[in-house]
DNA sequence: CTGAAAGCGCTAACAC
DNA sequence: GTGTTAGCGCTTTCAG
């Protein structure tokens, strides 16, 4: 019951392996005698190529690595699938990895994923990643790599990612047409690029409406958890009462704030507005619904893995690629807990 | 920059092949001056094996497949953690596919990866798959398969479960011992094994307790979803006042559940208790907090590729293999949603 | 202690 | 139209 090889074929029916191999694949200089010859003793047998004998032979092993900063998480999860579907499309398959947004594990997995020689990589950095020989590393090894969602300027290849300023500007947009007066920003803490363009667009959303910033309006969290919204909603409701819009960096940050805030005997969205970040699934099921910006993770991964196919076939090619940096557009999703207008 | 080959090693040194090959391995019978060579011109050069051509020499890739119904789904991303985690650390990769519950998918995706000559695969069978031929063609084809979750008692292979007749067993009883007279459940329709065990659980309990059984108090709907779970509650309150006690066979029924009873003015879980099944992390920010019972996926995962990696060493060996079904253990975890006792 | 040689299964240039 | 040959890079047996 072992795998039926071309040879195989070959000897059974009294012709050579190129032959048969050339049968299979249509060449033209084949006899249609023959080829039905093959092609039916191939079927009946279930051939089915060695893919590591094609690998070896031709150099490529259609499978692409990705590397993810954490799988159980809905926008990642949802940019896997995004990847792992456009490339079941085109004939890839994904191997998967985490790097526990760590530098360290990112940079084993890279070397990992070159010794597998796969075709190419996707990767997102890691919170902690500042230096990037480990990404040159990649390009140098003459292997295709596309950056999604946590980039950096510094590294020169496709890039897949949301305009976090314009989507932080549009929210905020949303809650000051919504007839909010004096809108908060929950944000995250200083360090990665996300954190910085979405207070960024909450400010240029402000001066949009010359609205004046007001520093003592923005609360800076080290987690984002829910029990950090819970937290900041405290604070809120003792010290800042004509706060009446709140902008949360993530989903869970608005989520814990609209909790605690309708403990604490506000109603949402007559008193106080709240518009989170990312479209997670518990944004559904909170009462009132969250109203939210959408972050179109599985899109992202699609368009990560295609145009890292692109790559990929433009360095079969030897064509030479000018790098790209592409938007995936963020929308508003108005649901209850902020005002219509 | 092209990559280094044992080939090119040997000739700089003047050296052979074989013996650039067994001094990198380490095998005895090479000088230890040699060794040091071979090894230090290795280091420099940044030697890797091709791993094309040692995949199809030794005819092992060191990759597995996993096929999982979902991926964004919060139990089903921890076990791809734990498969990938583990598989890691045994210098294997993971190749995940989705195969969205359908039968048709699956099939087509484990030729992919049987093609893909893949050392073997985990696979969670969809909700509609009924015939086994697929799974049976992977094990004709001298590939190990473990099933893990959703399996089936027909196939003959290592599975990896838990179990759920126990879970909803301990699940019901901590209802009735806190408390609870007149305890409801609300199902999932009738195919998948895990909706009629959980639900033989939930009777088992009801009769160690000498609660007679009442078939009205069973709630069956279709989808699972959020929605479902408000409706059933609409139902219980209209029709089942005496209720004091639900449980939901997911955690987003019973979240549903919840909020609508609140919103029709009863008290968790004064009035009424409810507890889920999952631990999603929606039940962490529920208000109350959602009691549940926890569902490892993580260690499922773990566990899953373990017994992969034990039946492909067995099949490297020869040995054969005594087909073995590794149940992990759930657990209550009482929050707010149900009293204590 | 080292190397020659065979072979894993497939592809493609070239010869016949 | 078909076959021969070489080779992808590595491992391992066997001879020296």
């Amino acid at each position: 019951m072992s795998k039926p090889t071309l040879s195989k074929i070959a000897a059974t029916l009294g012709l050579s392996v190129a032959t048969v191999s050339k049968a299979l694949k249509d060449y033209p200089d084949i006899s249609f005698a023959t080829k039905k010859k093959v092609k039916e003793l191939a079927e009946k047998l279930n051939y089915t190529p060695n893919s590591y004998a094609q690998s070896l032979r031709n150099q490529e092993s259609k499978i692409i690595g990705l590397i993810i900063p954490e799988i159980v998480h809905h926008f990642f999860a949802n940019i896997i699938l995004g990847v792992v579907k456009a490339a079941e499309k085109e004939g890839y398959l994904v191997i998967t990895l985490q790097s526990d947004e760590k530098y360290e594990v990112e940079k084993k997995q890279i070397e990992l994923l070159l010794n597998k020689n796969v075709d190419g990589i996707l990767i997102s950095l890691a919170d902690n990643t500042v230096d990037h020989k480990h990404v040159k590393h990649i390009k140098d090894s003459g292997v295709p790599v596309v950056l999604y969602d946590k980039i950096s300027k510094l590294i020169n290849c496709h890039k897949i990612v949301i305009d976090d300023e314009k989507a932080a500007f549009d929210a905020t947009k949303h809650l000051i047409e919504s007839g909010c007066k004096k809108v908060a920003h929950i944000r995250g803490p200083l360090k990665p690029q996300t954190t910085i363009d979405r207070f960024k667009g909450y400010k240029r959303a402000l001066k949009h409406f010359n609205i004046e910033f007001d520093n003592n309006l923005v609360f800076e969290t080290k987690n984002l958890s829910f029990k950090d919204g819970k937290e900041i909603a405290d604070d809120i409701y003792r010290n800042h009462k004509d706060i009446d819009g709140v902008f949360a960096m993530t989903d869970l940050l608005a989520t814990g704030a609209l909790v605690r805030l309708q403990e604490l005997g506000l109603s949402i969205p007559e008193d106080i507005s709240i518009i989170g970040f990312s479209n997670w699934f518990l944004t559904k099921i909170t009462t009132p619904r969250l109203s939210t910006v959408n972050q179109p993770g599985y899109e992202m991964g699609e368009a990560a893995f295609k145009m890292l196919l692109e790559e990929i076939d433009d360095h079969k090619n030897n064509r030479n690629v000018i790098y790209e940096t592409v938007e995936i557009p963020t929308k508003v999703i108005i649901r209850d807990s902020t005002l219509k207008h």
